[in-house]
DNA sequence: AATCATACGGACCGACAGTCCGCTTATGCG
DNA sequence: CGCATAAGCGGACTGTCGGTCCGTATGATT
């Protein structure tokens, strides 16, 4: 096959750019509010090249979260623990994913609020609500608690909410413990006990 | 007192740009894309004249949504039934927020996401917000649950945004009926039995 | 009718996502 | 090698939008 269509130097340049957006992220107090100039700059490419590596905005926050996360999927899926009942996998899941958006709250505030805006898709329709939707629906279906799944498992996305969560943690009126006792709370209420 | 400080014809064109304003969010099939000029020119007046009515977008919208549920708080509240239980009060004021929601959606739209934009205020910090969040957890701690106050209010109304009750109606593939059931039952799930 | 504070309107500004195109450079071939 | 060429680069440019400014118009007041 004629393979390697793309030039070294355009594979570099992206490496450099994810990089510069990944510190950027996690130094800036405002991740919605970074420019994909800024990025540009601080990766000292063009602006130019930051669209051609990554198409849009968007395109570069997914990067930049895929980057991040690829490899915490499984871990949040519980895939390891095997046999564990469908209520704690719940549980899991809505943690795990309530730490990691808040150990990368300014990332994931970008990525949900791109998602807000027209003219692309909205949050729902982003690759990685749809896989976190898709996950936690076919653990609700294992644990039947007469509402539908689907439903259930946007009203439990929606409780972890990076906007949400940074306004809970914001000015430190809530700890993060207390929201993830919260979470924790929210679960154990909306599914049944587990009868076993 | 020196008094009516404002021009008759200043008061005038606030509510000509009100009209128009509310007119077009119920037309639009895009709320959040309706950019102040197309509501001065709907409205026949120049673009300053909104703003020094308004202040802001952001004024202008929440001035709409004000005139349009000013009137509809009082009965959201259940003020009228004395002594339902505190239960069915907070899922009342909740599926009366989801229907107001519905009904007006393109203008909660924009409103919810014109909270997101950072230089203003967040979602969370908006009046109406407050209100709800208020009224609710006001309500939430007369029926003792178990889990803090605050912290399900805040997830409660997070089931009821704007966007996802758009995403849920957009395409058909969920009823309003299907929403209100649900948050029907997430209500009921929540809060314990009323012991009666 | 004359004064004058208030308001009007739309040109203007700054920010930002995204595009375009002339120049540069990696690459693969002779 | 060195040359041809296509892939890539960068940053000027465009379009949009919220918000400001200021010369002009007008309602209030006497």
């Amino acid at each position: 096959m004629a393979a390697q269509r793309t030039r070294s130097d355009a594979v570099r340049n992206r490496a450099v750019i994810l990089a510069a957006a990944e510190r950027l992220f996690a130094e800036t107090a405002d991740g919605p509010g970074l420019s994909t100039d800024e990025i540009a700059a601080a990766a000292g490419v063009g602006k130019g090249t930051v669209f051609r590596a990554f198409g849009d905005r968007a395109g570069l926050l997914r990067a930049v979260y895929e980057a991040r996360f690829a490899t915490l999927r499984p871990a949040l899926l519980g895939d390891e623990a095997g046999g564990a009942a469908p209520r704690e996998r719940v549980r899991a899941l809505l943690e795990g994913i309530a730490r990691a958006k808040i150990d990368n709250r300014q990332l994931m505030l970008a990525l949900e609020d791109a998602g807000g805006q027209r003219k692309t898709e909205t949050l729902f329709e982003t690759p990685q609500y749809r896989w976190a939707h898709g996950a936690l629906k076919e653990l609700l279906e294992q644990c039947p608690h007469g509402v539908d799944p689907a439903l259930t498992a946007h009203v439990l996305l929606s409780a972890v909410r990076a906007d949400l969560l940074e306004h809970l943690l914001a000015d430190g009126a809530t700890t993060e413990q207390e929201v993830l006792d919260g979470i924790r709370a929210l679960v154990d209420r909306l599914l049944p006990e587990a009868p076993r």
